[in-house]
DNA sequence: GCCGTTTTCGGCCCGACTGTTTTCAGTCG
């Protein structure tokens, strides 16, 4: 529904039609998409317009579509404007004015025919258009042919980090932050800001665009550049005076619709925002802009964390002074899961144990994989006895960390566990995951959940969803269900930090908390001791869930978690811990 | 097309860069 809302924005856009009808279907577009439940579900109970940004029109038109499969107001628009004009305004610096023009004057409907008229040299010869003109779509058409898609947060830290500490060391500026997508720390980021606080803009960047890594330059001004780096990344530096540093981070970290909401609030108080500062709208004089707080401050609110900047209800709580203090890295006291080379992990359980004693950890659980997982090399009863074994006289030699004998252990196709309940409970740890029959349809893989949280023994459950970012939809649809579930037999879910999982989405770690008031853990699902440097992303993931370190099983210390960890074998799989 | 503690009309966030233009439109974030 939000890309049917988003094609109609810009079908209306292409035709010329009111900007502010266009940024309405927008808005109810994202709006659609970050709503924590199915469309159909709000509009059964009828509640369509109680979403903010959607009015009678647009309710109507989603009705009409999830009734009848159509909707008559997009095919009549789609008749005054060619709907695969939309591809063409996927083409970066290709807008729907210049569609519109591609269209009406030479005919291009497509991606390939834009090609060919670029090769003809057609565009060139169009009004207000030149052969730069037509350089900067062919580079642009390059690009969208390249382009992955948004990128993992993951992978794209290490890469501004990278370039953070070279305009560091190359240019001693001091004042320097990721802002955009990375300073929220979404899962996925679309291309990298950086904002520099510095009277020598142009020195700058000279040096940003020069960097090694920088394959191209898409613009360079005097206060913003940029570039495309060699892995298709794109990077855009901004350089603004020291005292307008604070307004500029808030400005560049968005998300834009959480500045509307902040621009809208501070017009209201005869207020304006800017990159440059926040400014009395009656005279024009500065009130503040030097550090970000003071934006926020000034506004009447509550400094937001950048995690929480979607206006996603962040502002209310804000401007009534309740957000919720943050869980932090620092608050992390373990984790709860981790590989070894018992099963199919890189490294032995002592070179785990020690990277966790780096990071300060008060204890660890290895988790190995179980017998089933036979590509894993999952371990069985007396293998794990052996284990068992190893992690013991590591404890008795090491006082600092307390190691948890743990597994993974596997939810076969008919829901049963691969480990008899014997085993299980010699166990510290038992965390429930499924692995194989994934493709089962919706219904046939809650049953397996389901019978698998009802056991006393499964504490936990890893990556609930299944989801693999660009690369495979969650196995288990049934939100609502999944976290009932988990209350109703006091099992825990996981909030798996792997890069590439970030299970429990953000938007349901939210719903876990906030209406079904589930505690959860964050895992690194580490198979080396490198990835436990994970766990920032998986606080990450967390913090955008609005989650205090109170909601986290693995803030508490040793002798708390131990107690939460064993109450549904204490109670055989009954009633809600508190 | 949406919205309302200035409500049913008249607003709607704000600015940089580029190319092609002699003052601005288009695109992007």
């Amino acid at each position: 529904m939000a890309k049917i809302l988003r094609d109609i924005a810009t079908l209306l856009e292409i035709k010329g039609e009111n900007r502010f009808r266009v940024v309405a279907h927008e808005e109810a577009a994202r709006r659609i998409e970050s709503w924590p439940e199915p469309i159909e579900e709000v509009w059964r109970r009828g509640e369509l317009t109680k979403i903010p940004g959607i009015g009678a029109s647009i309710a109507a038109k989603i009705s009409e579509y999830l009734q009848t499969g159509k909707m008559q107001y997009l095919e009549e628009l789609t008749r005054e404007v060619p709907p695969e004009l939309i591809e063409l305004t996927r083409v970066p610096g290709l807008g729907p004015k210049l569609a519109k023009l591609l269209y009406e004057e030479l005919g291009i409907k497509s991606l390939e025919e834009l090609e060919k008229a670029i090769a003809e040299r057609k565009l060139r010869n169009l009004p207000r258009l030149g052969a730069k003109s037509e350089e900067k779509i062919k580079k642009g058409l390059e690009m969208l042919k390249r382009q992955k898609g948004r990128m993992l947060l993951g992978q794209v830290l290490p890469v501004v980090e990278e370039i953070v500490a070279l305009l560091k060391e190359k240019t001693g500026v001091e004042q320097i932050s990721p802002a955009g997508s990375v300073r929220r720390m979404k899962e996925t980021i679309g291309d990298i800001d950086i904002l520099v606080a510095s009277s020598q803009a142009e020195k700058i960047m000279d040096v940003f665009v020069a960097l090694p890594v920088v394959k191209e330059i898409l613009a360079k001004g005097a206060t913003k550049s940029s570039v495309v780096l060699h892995d298709g990344l794109q990077v855009d530096l901004r350089v603004v005076e020291p005292v307008s540093f604070g307004a500029a981070l808030q400005y560049f970290t968005g998300s834009k619709a959480h500045n509307i909401r902040l621009r809208e609030i501070a017009i209201k108080k005869g207020l304006k925002v800017n990159e440059y500062g926040i400014f009395r709208i009656d005279n024009g004089q500065r009130v503040g802009g030097e550090r970000e707080e003071e934006i926020y401050e000034i506004l009447g609110m509550e400094w937001i964390p950048p995690e929480l900047r979607e206006d996603q209800g962040e502002i209310e709580a804000a401007l009534e002074k309740r957000l919720p203090v943050l869980i932090e890295l620092a608050d992390i006291k373990g984790d709860l899961h981790v590989h070894s080379r018992w099963s199919d992990g890189l490294s032995p359980i002592e070179e785990m144990a020690e990277a966790a004693l780096k990071r300060g950890y008060q204890y660890l659980a290895i988790c190995d994989h179980t017998q089933s997982l036979a590509v894993a090399s999952g371990l069985g009863p007396e293998e794990l006895q052996k284990r068992s074994r190893e992690i013991r006289e590591w404890n008795s030699k090491r006082k600092e960390l307390l190691l948890l004998s743990g597994v993974e252990v596997n939810i076969l196709s008919d829901g049963s566990l691969d480990l008899a309940d014997e085993d299980l409970a010699k166990l510290d740890v038992v965390i429930g995951g499924l692995h194989s029959g994934l493709n089962q349809s919706r219904e046939k893989i809650m049953m397996r959940l389901e019978k698998a949280m009802h056991n006393p023994y499964v504490q936990a459950i890893s990556h609930p969803t299944g989801r693999l970012i660009n690369k495979r939809e969650a196995y288990s649809a049934e939100l609502d269900s999944l976290l009932e579930l988990a209350s109703r037999t006091g099992t825990f879910l996981e909030i798996n930090a792997q890069p590439e999982r970030l299970d429990l989405r953000d938007i349901d770690a939210r719903k876990a908390k906030e209406s079904f008031g589930l505690k959860m853990i964050i895992s690194t699902d580490a198979h080396e001791p490198k990835s436990l440097d994970y766990m920032r992303l998986g606080v990450a993931q967390a913090r955008r869930a609005w989650l205090t370190a109170r909601d986290v099983l693995n803030t508490y210390d040793l002798e708390k978690l131990l107690d939460y960890l064993s109450r549904k074998r204490k109670t055989r799989a009954g009633s809600i811990p508190d």
